[in-house]
DNA sequence: TAGGTAAACTGCACCGAGTAGTTTACATTT
DNA sequence: AAATGTAAACTACTCGGTGCAGTTTACCTA
């Protein structure tokens, strides 16, 4: 199996969750857990408009009321499984600065970590439910993708020092980390959003990391 | 002065068609048009499953059955208007390559001129409106984000041949394409797409077209 | 220029399907 | 036996789409 997150939350094999958590579960947090998963699974294939509450509950093989029971609205659930999905992702990669490694070391971690986030099939969910409703409900725009903005937080203060230490030629941080970013997602996330496209293998992510570093160091190396 | 029939069939601004040619229209061709300009109001702002045709038709001025009589089904309407806006950017910028003029002035060209196309308003309304579908709709997916590929088509010959001349770097010629309007649109699109981002100010607009080139031709300038 | 005809538009009622959310009455668990 | 979970029916909608009777418009002819 792939995730290493949350497992109980993305695990959507019943069986093995029960196995793997003891009997520690009432019945009642086991189809809490069958309901969140199956919301999920509907949220993700229908977008939030789409899902409807009488199928999600035929999914999560539990009566809708016992979905109510849990979740008051579709609205409150909707929110439940994107906040999940968010918190999953608080391990944002903190690049910390180092005055003694090679930039080109440390920049290639950074862009390494950043392709293993975009890679997870988890990440590209929560992107895929939010984003369509992101368009038309900036609340939920602004509070979800911040989360998405915290690890570009991290690598603009890694610039920022890099550029104190004299080692960047001093430039605007924080747009140099956008770009920095912009190099790896146009090839290793819009399109595989949008369009299906394919996920880069394992050797093309080496060349996407490779090179935009290399891109990245001809433009800022001081 | 009279009209043939069919000849508006198609139409390319459909407010600045209606105040310029108001009295040659017959009744029914501004109903069509009244139509659709609601009808893109009516998806831009709900998307196509939030849309509702009684609210379309309310919005148009128009009864609900001649909706009907001009369009069959709600999907065809969508697809129309996706079409119709698609038609309005045929106008590709066909980047060409020049072996005498220097290559920063040729790129600068290029990038400001997809900035001055990510820049429209009208072309971010065509993105919000069929991105949320593209997610859940392979078909429309690719025929639609086709289109926005097109330019991208024309820098990456340009590159190629840049690359043949030896004034670039040999590399692969599509992937530095990618990276280019990466560089652009990681300042100049999605944040503007999915937060409410302000769209860069003309200076700042300068910025990102020449740190675009700059950082570009660092990487790749032979 | 007047008049007639065909086509288009209107407004409303209506259909069947589906929605979120609630209630009721029964079954299972502890 | 008390508590909780259950299915199914029910409410009060909204939706896309249709049928139809009556009105308006466009255009051709006499």
């Amino acid at each position: 199996m792939k995730s290493k997150l949350n497992s109980v939350v993305f695990t959507h094999d019943s069986i093995l969750l029960l196995s793997s958590m003891e009997k520690a579960l009432t019945l009642t947090e086991k189809k809490r857990l069958d309901i969140l998963a199956a919301a999920q699974d509907e949220f993700k294939e229908k977008g939030f408009l789409g899902a409807s509450m009488d199928s999600l509950a035929k999914r999560a093989e539990v009566s809708k009321r016992t979905v109510y029971n849990h979740f008051p609205s579709k609205e409150i659930l909707f929110h439940n499984i994107v906040k999940e999905l968010c918190d999953s992702f608080r391990q944002a990669a903190n690049i910390q600065y180092h005055p003694n490694k090679p930039l080109g070391e440390q920049l290639h971690f950074a862009a390494t970590s950043e392709i293993q986030l975009l890679a997870s099939e988890c990440f590209r969910d929560l992107n895929r439910i939010t984003i369509s409703e992101c368009i038309r409900s900036p609340e939920l725009a602004s509070s979800t993708l911040d989360h998405l903005g915290q690890q570009k937080e991290g690598l603009h203060v890694w610039i920022h020092e890099a550029m104190k230490d004299g080692r960047l030629k001093t430039a605007d941080a924080h747009f140099a980390a956008q770009q920095f970013l912009g190099l790896i997602k146009a090839s290793a996330f819009w399109p595989q959003l949008f369009m299906n496209q394919a996920f880069p293998s394992a050797e093309q992510q080496k060349i996407i990391a490779d090179d935009t570093v290399l891109m990245f160091l001809a433009r800022y190396k001081a």
